[in-house]
This record gives structure tokens, sequence and C-alpha cells, in this order.
DNA sequence: TGCTGTATGTTAGAAAATTGACAGCAGGCG
DNA sequence: CGCCTGCTGTCAATTTTCTAACATACAGCA
């Protein structure tokens, strides 16, 4: 590999604005500033878009009059990058402790969310076994 | 309630160091240098340690001859804070699709984390069964 | 005693981020 | 046509962050 280009990494309101165009999927300059707490004027808001486009961090289409921005990185590897960290950080890499953590919380649980839950870690363990097995054939 | 006084944001090496310190628990000046990837100075990490001192953002207690820093609001709950943020921006608030990209990365999941997840998970259930039968009665 | 090594605290300059004023361009409409 | 309206792009100035040099204090030891 070519040892990747070190991506610049995000100030404060390059990251509050990217996590909304995650959040959004995709926003125009009207959408973020309208979505931002504390906003600073439409222009600033504008300002960055173009820097975290420079920054290769987002990309325009045009619609019309206005640019709609995407993140340049799928929002599926972001999210699991980020939240592989954030385990790291805070849980002892461990996805368990994690978990407790977000079901402690005060969230609302569907039971569809639960079961969905549920399918996925019995998938993960048959997937577990298929790996040792494999890893056992291979040694 | 009286209206948190809005935790000052932290930049991006106050947040760099942060994550340190919770990853250790607790940490010296020296702990922090030794762990930053593109470290500054010595000097200079003290410094903003200073600062996120001053900020309410960590604390200190002597040993001996040196500071040991710890992170001000517990680890768990900070964890849990920027775990749910984290879902809420990249997996529309659904912690089963959070768990299928921890679950779907490359890392290595012990067959006890697996046990330990399926566990949760039924925990959780029982749960939401209890609340709904409560929330039915109080109806 | 006086040196050395490891701490902390202070301060100021350099670098980066954040901000808003201003200018230009295209489209819809009286 | 001429005039708004809603965009984009450029630019310079303020504010914040980042950095390191310097000064000080205490403990151990020759």
């Amino acid at each position: 590999m070519p040892s990747s280009p070190t991506p610049p990494p995000l100030s404060r309101r390059e990251r509050q604005i990217m996590d909304i165009v995650y959040k959004l999927r995709e926003a125009t300059a009207a959408d973020i500033h309208g979505a931002i707490d504390d906003p600073p004027t439409y222009t600033t808001v504008r300002g960055l878009l173009r820097i975290l486009e420079k920054k290769k961090h987002l990309q325009h289409v045009r619609d019309g009059p206005r640019y709609v921005y995407r993140p340049s990185t799928p929002r599926a590897a972001a999210g699991a990058s980020v939240l592989s960290h954030v385990v790291r950080t805070f849980f002892d890499g461990s996805p368990s402790k994690a978990m407790a953590a977000l079901l402690g919380s005060n969230n609302v649980h569907t039971e569809a969310e639960l079961e969905r839950l549920s399918r996925l870690v019995d998938e993960a363990k048959g997937e577990a076994t298929t790996t040792r097995r494999n890893k056992a054939r291979r040694a």
C-alpha cells in the first residue's frame, strides 16, 4: 500500500458539520445551517463546506441552483470506524460492554430492534464457529 | 432543571488527550505524552492538561511528585453519551445497525463476548416485556 | 552543602480555525 | 427590460488553539 495520505484531521466546526451531513446523508448549505445548534452565519457555513471539500471529506453535486453535499467516505464505513474507536476508547474494546451501555441508557428499544439484535448475535456465533473450523483445517 | 452550564466544547488536541485518559482511566503527563501518535513537546501536553482541568474535564490528584489526571465525568457515563451520539449520527438511532457494523468489521470476537451479547439481548427483551405490561397497567 | 533530575506554573509568539463583509451570477417576475 | 432573490466565490480580520521557551520548586545523593 502506498501509505494513505493521512487524512487531515477535523476541527470542531468541521466535525460538527460532518456529523450533520452523515446524519442527513446529504445536505445543502441551508440544511446544515438550519441544523446547527449555535449557528454562525450562513456565509460562514458555506466557507466551511468549501474547506471540507478541499480536504476531500465532502463532495458536491449541483441540484439546480444549489450544491448538495455528500460525504466522500461512505456512511457505513465512516460509522464503523468511529464506532470501533469509541469501543476501544471507552469500553476496553469489548462490544458487549458497549452494548450494555446502549441498552442501559433510557433509549426506547422496540421489540423488532431486539429481535434483530438477537439474530445478529446468533449469526455471529455461527460465523465464529465456521472461522474456527477453517483455522483448524488450515493449521 | 436549571439548564446545565453548557460544557465548553473540546478542541482537537483536547479531545485527543481526553480519549487517552479515558482509555487509560487515569494518566500522568508523561503517560499521555507517550501515548500521542504525533506528540508535541512534553511541556505542551502539560499546558493542555492544565487547560482541560480549568474547563472541568479533568481532575488531578498528587501522587508523590507528579499529578495523576482522571476524567471528571465517569468513564461509563461519558462512553454511553458518545456511543449514543454515534448511533444517532451514523446508524439512524438503531442499535442493531450499529451492532451489525461492529460485528461485521474484522474485529476478533471471542466466544465469551458473543455469549455475553446474547445474554444482554435476552435480558433486554425481558425488560421490554415488563415495561410494556406496566404501561398497560397504568393506562 | 550544592548539583542534578523531574515536576509544575507562566507567558508570549506562531499557526490554525472561525467568522462575516463584499462581489458576482443566474433565474423568475412585475 | 430592470429588479429582486437566492445562490456561489473571494478575502481579510478576529479569535482560538497550539506550541515551546523560560522560571521555579522539591527530593535524592555525591
